[in-house]
DNA sequence: GTTGGAAAGTCAACAAGGCTGACATAAAAT
DNA sequence: ATTTTATGTCAGCCTTGTTGACTTTCCAAC
C-alpha cells in the first residue's frame, strides 16, 4: 500500500537508504540471518533434548555468574513458569547449580557447573564460529555499523540489559 | 572457557573485533534486537488472535505475489503440515486467496486479498517503522555495515532466497 | 490411454515453550 | 505482627513446530 510511493520517504532529502524497500530489505535480512544465527546451537542442542530456551538460560548464567532468577527473568522476558521448567531441568540434569543467596536468602544465584560450562562452551564456541566469519568477510567498519543498528532496534529496556552486560565484559 | 584468552583470536594482527569478547556482545545484540524486531508486530497480531506464523506468510506473499506453496515452504523452512495450518486459517479468514496454478494446475497460486494487504500494510508499517528510527539514528553508512554482516550470517540457501527476493524489488 | 511420481491437502498425534491463574513457602521489610 | 518480595509449583491453555500416513490432483513419459 505504502510502497507504491517508493523512495517517498526520503523526501527531498536524499536519504535513500530509508525507502521502504530499503527498509524491507532491512526486514528480510534480518529474519534470514536470525534462522543462521540460531541454526548451529540448535543443532548441538537436538543431541541433549534442550530447545533454544535452555541454550538462552545457559547463554545468561554463563555471562553474569550468580544471577538471580529474577534478574534472568527480566533480561529473558518470560514468566518465571516458563522459565522455572527450564531451569528445573537444567538443575536436575547438573548443569545448573542453584545457591540459596548470600545477601538475601530468598534470592537463588544461578551458576554453571563444570558440565554446564562445558555445553556452554561447546554451544558458543559454534554460534562465535559463525559470528567470526561473517565479522571477517565483512570488516570492522560493517561491524561497528551492523552492531549500531541492532543497539538502535533494541527496546530501551532491553538496550539498558544489553550495556549491563557490557560493563561485565572487555 | 576460551574466554580465558580474551583478545588471542585477533593474534597480532590487531583485528580487535574478532576477540570472543566481541563476538558475544554481537550474540547478544542479535539476540536483544529481535526481540524488538518482532514485538510490534507480536502486539497487532494479539488483537487478531494470529501469530509470528502468520506474518511471516503473509509478509513473502505480497513480497512474491502468486508464489506457490513449495516455494513458501522453501524460504520459511517449515513442514508443509505446519505452513497448512497457517494457510488454512489465512484463506478461510479471507486475507489469503489460493488460486489454482495456471502453467502447472496442481500447484496453487497464493496472493492477498484486499483485507490481506491491509493487515499487511499494518504489520509492515509497524515494523518499518522500528527499523526507519533505527537507520535514521544509525546513518548510511551503519546502514550497509548493518547489512553486509547480515548477509554474511546467513546461510548459502537463505542468502539465495534473500537475493532472489532483491531482484524483484527495486 | 495408462501410469508413475510430483504437488498439494488433510488427519492425527505429539513436543517445546510460550501464556494465565492460583497457591505455597521462606525471608526480608515495614 | 503484618505485608511484601522472591521463588517454586500445579494445572491448563495456545501457537507452532515436528513425524507419519493417506488421498487427490494432474503433468508427463511411456
Amino acid at each position: 500500500m505504502n510502497d507504491a510511493r517508493e523512495g517517498s520517504a526520503a523526501g527531498s532529502e536524499g536519504l535513500l537508504f530509508l525507502t521502504d524497500e530499503q527498509l524491507r530489505k532491512g526486514i528480510e535480512a534480518m529474519f534470514f540471518a536470525y534462522r543462521g544465527f540460531t541454526s548451529d546451537p540448535d543443532r548441538i542442542l537436538e543431541n541433549h533434548a534442550y530447545g533454544r530456551a535452555h541454550h538462552r538460560a545457559i547463554h545468561f548464567i554463563h555471562r553474569s555468574p550468580g544471577t538471580t532468577v529474577n534478574n534472568l527473568l527480566a533480561i529473558l522476558g518470560v514468566t518465571k513458569q516458563s522459565l522455572n521448567r527450564v531451569l528445573r531441568t537444567l538443575i536436575d540434569d547438573g548443569l545448573v547449580e542453584s545457591r540459596v543467596g548470600s545477601r538475601d536468602r530468598r534470592e537463588r544465584n544461578l551458576v554453571l557447573t563444570e558440565a554446564g560450562e562445558k555445553l556452554e562452551s561447546q554451544l558458543s564456541e559454534a554460534q562465535r564460529r559463525r559470528m567470526r566469519g561473517a565479522y571477517r568477510l565483512a570488516g570492522p567498519d560493517a561491524v561497528a555499523g551492523f552492531r549500531r543498528v541492532l543497539e538502535e532496534m533494541m527496546d530501551v529496556e532491553m538496550r539498558r540489559h544489553f550495556r549491563a552486560l557490557r560493563e561485565s565484559g572487555a
